[in-house]
RNA sequence: GUGGAUGUAGUUCAAAAGCAGAACGCCUGGUUGUGGUCCAGGAGGCAGCGGGAGCGUUACCCGUCAUCCACCCCA
């Protein structure tokens, strides 16, 4: 037996989960101040439900069996399509606008490289049922909102609008541009160039480069940079960017893209307006825009910026030795006085114990004596006998 | 789906067609209830799996599986 992950899925050891808790902790927070609601939506789905929503190339890459009921299910493969199954199926009880945020697994079996997996955490915010511009405007600021909190500052918010695209091209033109442009920051105009003459002839190619680059700032960007600076939120972080596309086909107006210059291996997340996808299962024209945060880049740029160095990510403070009939009481009075308090549980010399602490990085450890508790400092090596209102103190 | 690379100790990696090694980690002791440093000792390997060439190989060849990287697409 190999003893091994499935390829594309990870483990993450308490080092890696902590930042990840803690991070996510702050975004629901952000989320939450801006009364965007948390939604879960099952793992599996029946899978017409799925189908057809992804095109092709996504088909492909949907796990797909049948259920020990003989169903066919699917497993989800992003937020949005359920968002939609949601909106339709409890039409009557989700007034609308509905703003809610998406924190969940999706699962797609691509092949992996780095920073890619088969089953990786999304985490979307939406607002459902709205046209108007001052809801794209809530979720740009909200974005940044959120990556402020996490301690990101050197990043901008790319935005273009896509409507400009299907006026300048028709509508299967503007797909295939769209996706190709996309690529100009990391391969450059050249090989863009390229792509587009296969398609189109060179002389066409090199037009539609031009009309891209003399493209202007149209007046949706004008009028949600307004409304963006009304939420408090420093204009410096906007910047209108004709080149940028995003791959996916289903954005009708704004899209938005955050980069960062500290970390450019890519984008740190992404969204944009999307009007015809969410009515699908309803039957009806719904409006949206979401935004959805590239959570493992995140993580990885917060790690290379040392965000998570002087935070508190909810480790254990300190340990109680097993070293008296009093050790579990004293825990308990620790732990009351909000200090994450672990109890070494084995009956084992000190020595063991003191060295379990150093291992797992635990700052302080508590010897228990029968009469006298005894604080040790592990990172300087002093100890001195305390009460267990000073230990509050002095731990925390 | 396409292309490239790599599979040797728990981990990261060496060497060499002729007895398989290091570092880190782990265990024990020095120090009998005070860790992390230091010193001494110890455990740990069907060399991914299958086949072939060869007196003989973990090393060469073929297949297979796995992992990594890139492309496609996307987050």
């Amino acid at each position: 037996m190999v003893i091994q992950t499935l390829k594309g899925f990870r483990d993450f050891l308490p080092e890696e989960a902590r930042k990840r808790q803690y991070a996510l902790s702050i975004l629901k927070k952000v989320f939450l101040s801006y009364g965007f609601e948390p939604l879960e939506t099952p793992t599996l789905e029946y899978e017409e439900i799925l189908t057809g929503k992804y095109g092709d190339e996504g088909e492909k890459l949907m796990y797909k069996f049948e259920d020990l009921g003989g169903r066919r299910v699917a497993m989800r493969y992003d937020q949005t399509v359920p968002l939609a199954r949601v909106i339709a199926q409890y039409a009557n009880d989700i007034p609308l606008p509905f703003k809610r945020y998406q924190i969940q697994n999706v699962w797609r079996a691509e092949n992996t490289q780095r920073g890619r997996y088969r089953e990786f955490l999304q985490v979307d915010i939406d607002t459902v049922g709205s046209p108007s511009l001052l809801a794209d405007a809530e979720i740009i600021s909200l974005a940044i909102r959120g990556y402020e909190a996490l301690g990101f500052k050197n990043f901008k918010v790319k935005i273009n609008d896509r409507s400009s695209f299907s006026n300048l091209f028709s509508d299967e033109e503007g797909k295939v541009i769209a996706r190709a442009i996309d690529k100009i920051e990391k391969v450059g105009e050249e090989k863009v160039l390229d792509e587009l003459s296969t398609v189109m002839g060179m002389k066409a190619a090199n037009n539609v480069l031009q009309k891209i680059n003399s493209q202007k700032k149209t007046e949706s960007f004008f009028k949600v940079v307004s409304y963006i600076s009304k939420f408090g939120i420093n204009e410096d972080y906007l910047e209108f960017d004709p080149k940028l596309a995003r791959g996916l086909d289903y954005y009708t107006g704004l899209i938005f893209e955050v980069k960062s210059d500290d970390y450019p291996a890519g984008s740190l997340g992404g969204g944009g307006r999307y009007d015809d996808l969410i009515g699908i299962f309803a039957g009806q024209k719904i409006q949206a825009v979401g935004f959805s945060f590239g959570f493992d880049r995140i993580i990885e740029a917060m790690d290379e910026q040392k965000l998570f160095e002087g935070k508190d990510l909810g480790g254990t403070r300190v340990l109680i030795t097993n070293t008296s009939t009093r050790s579990a009481e004293v825990a308990d009075e620790l732990r009351n006085k909000g200090i994450n308090t672990e109890l070494y549980v084995d009956d084992k010399e000190l020595d063991k114990q003191l060295r379990y602490a150093d291992k797992k990085g635990i700052p302080y450890v508590l010897i228990v004596e029968e009469n006298k508790l005894e604080l040790k400092n592990m990172k300087t090596g002093e100890k001195e006998e305390v009460t267990l209102d000073e230990i509050a103190k002095i731990v925390k």
